[in-house]
DNA sequence: CTGAAAGCGCTTACAG
DNA sequence: CTGAAAGCGCTTACAG
């Protein structure tokens, strides 16, 4: 239990009671009428309905959610709104819930595995229904397991989360990344490198596997050299593009890790004269907002936080209906952006 | 009382009950032990916490706020979380709420004032100990008094909502233009106009007011022709740039409405052969992203909207802890980041 | 179709 | 310092 300051909630609520005795009835045909139940007689219902309305009463959800054992709200746990990703995330999370008749309980992390320990055991207080949880980096799977408990079902979005047998919602790094290099193909490339990101990150790893199978499908085998490690990071992509080019010599495009190694490449091009889009193809991976507006345009994959919000919260619900179907684990869709920077080979 | 699908809350909750039977003591006792009473005896307090570490006790805050008629929510109501401004600014608000000890209800309305009718009623029943409220567009203020009711403190942020006597916290616009005019003038400019905006907008009218102030305080009568309405958008800004140059003829400098006035005067001075920041300055506000992206980069009003939200939650929970101190109207500071698009005047 | 009674999980006077 | 009892606002069998 965390210390909480607390307030007096209403000044003095109208309850059942006191609709039940302004027009006469029980408390409990009150209460059916609340709830919308045929028992009631039509005129019991109406003289009930106004006298509702006469003294402005407001449902106690609480209340009733107590007495019926029910929750009406989900805790989101998020690392930071600042993510424009993570706030269009929530926007749909908090959209699909609202339309099922739930309220969002917010709680951010800022990545820090102590903070999301305090949050979630506060969230966890309110009693939710469910959780959607977008994990903090290195976080503690199973103390997260144990303080959640088994009351309340879990939704792990975009994070692996080991330890903890909850349904998982990602990216579908792979087959975004196998898109990208498709869409190089396409074009006529065939000296195709993979710049970027940490071979030891699942989603690095997924993304490398993408543009392994894109590459094979095409009957290219990717050389292990063709796959360049960087920080995800625009100042580091640049820093790296002599590496680049020295263990991919002849490559005439790069499936990047992200659209901040992609940026980073295109400093880094230009640097040696080589112009994005024109001399070296490239492609990147988010559509943050600088991807329309740098120059060349990035081509990108568009993650579409938002759907994958409202996917997030029905999967969630899912559960919730279903607390015994087996574990999921879903992927959601990404879609290619074909901009500026994926030209054809220089002739 | 709005539909809503409900679900079982936990399969076995452990109860205060279950802590006082596991360790022989009453109910009451365990209560104490929660909230930290002195009262307790030291090894019944050691036993208790021992019961409750054992068994997972869960607190539930739902039954203790009916019991003890307090809340420890706050529900935050905000058009849009995909709008970066409202994102931050949620964020703000979410840490400030949680370190005083409430969890944030979230709704959006899209600006939708039939949706923020909706999403304040489901919210009220979870009867928040208080309320953020950063209005739709067109709402009626009467109609969401009236849904709120006299029990909910609000604490309403950017948008002035008549016909609802509640606290009010917005941006400074007025101290935020007159900044931008005295910038201009202590670059040496006397020929400031001022462009975009509708003139019936009290931000607008804010802004206005500040650019005149500066101006006034600068020796200089601001020429009411010098006023030149347009839409904050960029398209209508980029089209109206003629006007501006009829109106005013001889500007050497223009304070925008916004960034994306700002944004669109720049391509209409492309357009006319004027380098903005060399032949033209401006200034915008906002602080948007492609402010600091732009080419010449952008000089704005940075609104920091995470501190915005401190702030809105820290004035909600002043109010919520003094219902009847009188209503206050604050003003969030605004700070002026020069960039490039604001030279001195040509020689 | 309506009412009296019990109970969700907690807290708080009130006795002892 | 601890326990028995009442009650927050609601719902739900159970009678009638």
């Amino acid at each position: 239990m965390t210390t909480a300051r607390k307030t007096r909630a209403h000044r003095q609520a109208v309850t059942v009671t006191d609709i039940a005795k302004g027009c006469g009835v029980s408390r409990a045909t009150v209460s059916l009428v609340l709830r919308g139940s045929p028992l009631v007689h039509v005129d019991t219902r109406a003289r009930v309905e106004a006298e509702l309305k006469r003294q402005r009463y407001v449902y106690n959800r609480a209340a009733a959610n107590l007495r019926r054992q029910t929750s009406s709200s989900i805790a989101l746990v998020i690392n930071d709104l600042s993510n424009p990703f993570f706030a269009e995330f929530a926007a749909g999370v908090d959209e699909a819930l609202g339309s099922a008749g739930y309220v969002t309980l917010l709680g951010s992390t800022g990545e820090s595995p102590e903070r999301q320990q305090a949050v979630l055991g506060s969230l966890v207080e309110h009693a939710p229904a469910g959780m959607i949880l977008s994990p903090a980096e290195r976080s503690d799977g199973p103390a997260l397991r144990r303080l959640v408990g088994a009351g309340v079902p879990v939704l792990v979005f975009n994070r692996e989360l080991s330890g903890a047998d909850w349904d998982f919602l990602a990216l579908d790094n792979q087959r975004g990344a196998r898109l990208a290099t498709e869409h190089l193909l396409s074009l006529g490339h065939r000296h195709i490198a993979f710049f970027g990101g940490h071979a030891e990150s699942s989603s690095c790893q997924q993304r490398r596997l993408g543009y392994a199978e894109g590459m094979r499908a095409a009957g290219l085998e990717p050389d292990p050299a063709w796959l360049v490690e960087c920080s995800p990071t625009r100042a580091e992509a640049a820093g790296r593009t002599a590496e680049l080019f020295e263990r991919a010599p002849g490559a005439t495009a790069a499936v990047c890790y992200n659209d901040n190694v992609a940026l980073g490449l295109m400093l880094g091009l230009g640097a040696r004269g080589v112009r994005p889009g024109a001399d070296f193809a490239l492609t990147g991976f988010d559509d943050i907002t600088e991807a329309a507006l740098s120059t060349p345009s990035l081509t990108t994959l568009a993650v579409q936080p938002r759907e994958c919000g409202r996917h997030a919260a029905q999967l969630l619900l899912e559960r919730v209906h279903e607390p015994d179907a087996p574990v999921k684990r879903v992927v959601a869709p990404v879609r290619l952006v074909v901009r500026g920077s994926s030209g054809a080979p220089a002739a």
